[in-house]
DNA sequence: CGAGTTTGTACTTCACTTTTACAAAGAGTT
DNA sequence: AACTCTTTGTAAAAGTGAAGTACAAACTCG
């Protein structure tokens, strides 16, 4: 069966909104409850579900826990993958300290620089090791890597990406602004400067609506 | 007119391609050209820009400067933004030392933080200051802040996202894990650990779906 | 002037997403 | 057990964006 595209993130939001029911002492929640935190229509909530499975209870609602595991096993997460940064600058710097992404089962372990006289330095609170891009084939398998991100400049992110295909990735997080497209491998992207944009366009789109309005109301 | 929400990213992409093309030293393009380098049809972009005018010329194509300056007012980057990031942690500071955003118009002014012991130092490469989150309301107005970028934990962002409304910031874009909805201000979300999962769970059903075609071929 | 391009746009079709609506399943009450 | 209330799961309908088609209009070039 199709998944729609768009159901993937609102899976991720739904685990995300589950975790936090479940630390604020929560047993069970319902797709109403869901829907409301999250901004969306219940009957989505139950749609997107009905994709992987029937996970609630007629009349109750969803086990928190239950959901929590159906979710996890949905998106993946019910075991640790090893992650590498390629690139040890600052988007890669700031990655390694968040240790959210250790928590929710991405674990950094290595970095990887084309600038060798950065080999050997350790990034971040937790002390991650920079090899050289000549280390990487070895160091994704003694490492188990599976996913690689990509925190380099546009021009080279291309090549990275390619190089990681051949080493055996299958995953890939493109922080550079720049669309790659390679069919061997799964890419998502995280694009800060189209976010700045499409943000200013909507804030034009709303100063032009409210002017609009305005003159609507002296004519 | 109402225009598709996802037309704006797209815009955002176009600006960008078009700046790749002058830098290559292009003078002029076509829609068929744009729609090679971003994987997208013809149709689709001249259609997009329809929404805004008349940028071509017949028989010709697009002038690329032209274009660009278009672009840049339809995206409202005609001007310097200025922006100020609440949370001098490791994603303030990566975006404070991004360059990048600088040469597109939004110009980093200002860091607020919450722990007052932050105030007064200097972040990034460019030494911007941060200031105690009561001077918040002062220095938006004195240096002219129009967006305001959330990188606090979740647990905090609503509430910055209340004050900076308050304040009379017009747009946020919003790095915390959580999703913040208010009727007054623009927000856009970059939310890396949904991006993380959305890519795990692609992988996984890329994964079963090899399998599944394996499976059929042996029987 | 005529042939060849390429845009801008109207119209159609298609695919996907969202919403609506409701039967089915279970909980709680009397 | 009968009845009410709640909530799920899903089929069908409605809505939306994308893709494809088609073509007149505008421009270039020889």
């Amino acid at each position: 069966m199709k998944i729609p595209g768009p159901v993937s993130k609102r899976l991720a939001l739904y685990h995300r909104c589950v975790g936090t029911l479940l630390s604020e002492g929560r047993g069970i929640t319902s797709s109403q409850e869901l829907g409301e935190r999250l901004s969306l229509k219940p009957s989505q909530i139950r749609k997107d579900l009905s994709y992987f499975g029937e996970f609630g209870k007629r009349g109750t609602g969803y086990d928190l826990k239950g959901l929590r595991l159906s979710l996890e096993n949905v998106l993946r997460i019910n075991k640790t993958w090893n992650v590498c940064i390629v690139g040890a600058g600052n988007i890669g710097t700031a990655l390694a300290n968040h240790r959210e992404f250790f928590k929710e089962g991405y674990n950094i372990v290595a970095f990887f620089d084309r600038n060798p006289s950065k080999a050997g330095r350790k990034i971040g609170e937790r002390g991650i090791l920079v090899y050289q891009m000549s280390e990487l084939e070895e160091k994704v398998k003694s490492l188990g890597i599976e996913i690689g991100v990509i925190a380099v400049p546009a021009s080279e992110a291309r090549n990275v990406a390619e190089i990681l295909v051949k080493v055996g990735i299958k995953g890939i997080l493109n922080f550079a602004p720049t669309k790659i497209k390679l069919e061997e491998v799964e890419i998502e992207d995280v694009d800060i400067g189209i976010s700045f944009k499409a943000l200013t366009f909507k804030m034009g789109a709303r100063e032009i609506e409210r002017q609009r309005s305005i003159g609507k109301e002296n004519s």
